[in-house]
DNA sequence: CGAGTGATGTCAGAAACTGTCATAGCAGCA
DNA sequence: TGCTGCTATGACAGTTTCTGACATCACTCG
């Protein structure tokens, strides 16, 4: 029999996200979090840097598949043909995940530090995919404009799916939002 | 004779831009910028909600101009037309700030935390933008997508920029990447 | 059985921030 | 001139976040 329960980072992250939810994020402290997981708060920074990385340790677990299906040996293809593969794989990897990610986004909207939190970690993705699609053979100036677009377009298409009540499936919005780009620069204003 | 010396904000600006730039962002206190500039830590809070709002008060007299040029009328444009005028006006108005923009970048790239905060007034500004460019007549779906790649191209411009020492100036920087939206989705990989 | 390891507790403390009240120039007004 | 309110600041106490140092004790390996 261990000294302690184990698993104390995993009720230390249900303790946090169920605060952060009943009282707001700003209004929780470490010490309640703590208490809740049945640790002091020192722990508490033992496996979370600070405050805000509770929310934000659990998803890295996407980024390897991201890059995974980017550097897969396909042949040739067209960026666009390449980025609808990643997209739609990112987008299927995260569907099941609705409710989850809807309440973790709620908790970041209601805090300017945590929406550019969420933003950093994004630009690392971005980065990241960046050096993927150039091992994968784009030339570098293409690769960084790439990603930017491919991930402005996931992002976008991932909010409005967590704020429609109904709608098209994640999927969808992102096979649909991707043969936009090749025209936008064309549309006119009407004044 | 006033009671104290006029103008706090902007020596507070100027102690704290001083500091992080001899000692780091970590390793000065608000005690220490306070102290610089003849004031008490509790006047910096009265000017600045946080540490790193100092950073980020300024800049916001840039947003109005951008905004003015999408909205100025100038009959039916193309998005790639105006999306060329918005971009090179701001470069226009940052190109003279170099050095500034340098050094305060420098500051912001030592901490995750700065960097979100930077992307989070981007992604402030960027609604700002998608909002006029629907004033403007563009249908709510392609302005979106539109602002998304105007920043994504700035922003890579601008920190290029800023990186080099010598090279291409921003204007022209900025110029060059907007033609390239519209082949980028064709490039085929090389393996 | 003894040495080391690892996750935790305990404690002290720095630094960031907040609430509250007092102070003293200054501006407006009778 | 004198009164009144306003505003920027100081003073101070308190909370919260985060860090460093050291102790504890179950577990494991030899």
């Amino acid at each position: 029999m261990p000294r302690w329960p184990t698993d104390s980072r995993a009720r230390l992250v249900d303790a946090a996200l169920g605060l952060f939810g009943e009282h707001g994020y700003a209004a929780t402290t470490i010490d309640e979090i703590a208490a809740r997981a049945g640790v002091t708060a020192r722990t508490f920074f033992r496996h979370f840097g600070d405050k805000e990385e509770v929310l934000f340790s659990d998803d890295d677990s996407l980024m390897p598949h991201l890059i995974t299906t980017i550097l897969e040996p396909t042949g040739q293809v067209s960026a666009e043909q390449l980025m609808n593969r990643a997209l739609t794989s990112l987008a299927q990897a995260m569907q099941p995940e609705r409710e989850a990610l809807r309440a973790r986004q709620r908790i970041v909207d209601t805090e300017v530090s945590l929406t550019g939190r969420e933003l950093a970690k994004q630009a690392r993705w971005q980065q990241a995919v960046t050096e993927a699609l150039i091992e994968r053979g784009f030339p570098a100036e293409h690769a960084d404009v790439l990603s930017a677009i491919g991930f402005a377009l996931f992002v976008r298409s991932l909010h409005t799916w967590l704020a429609d009540d109904d709608g098209p499936d994640l999927v969808t919005r992102v096979q649909d939002a991707l043969p936009r780009v090749r025209t936008v620069l064309d549309v006119v204003s009407t004044r």
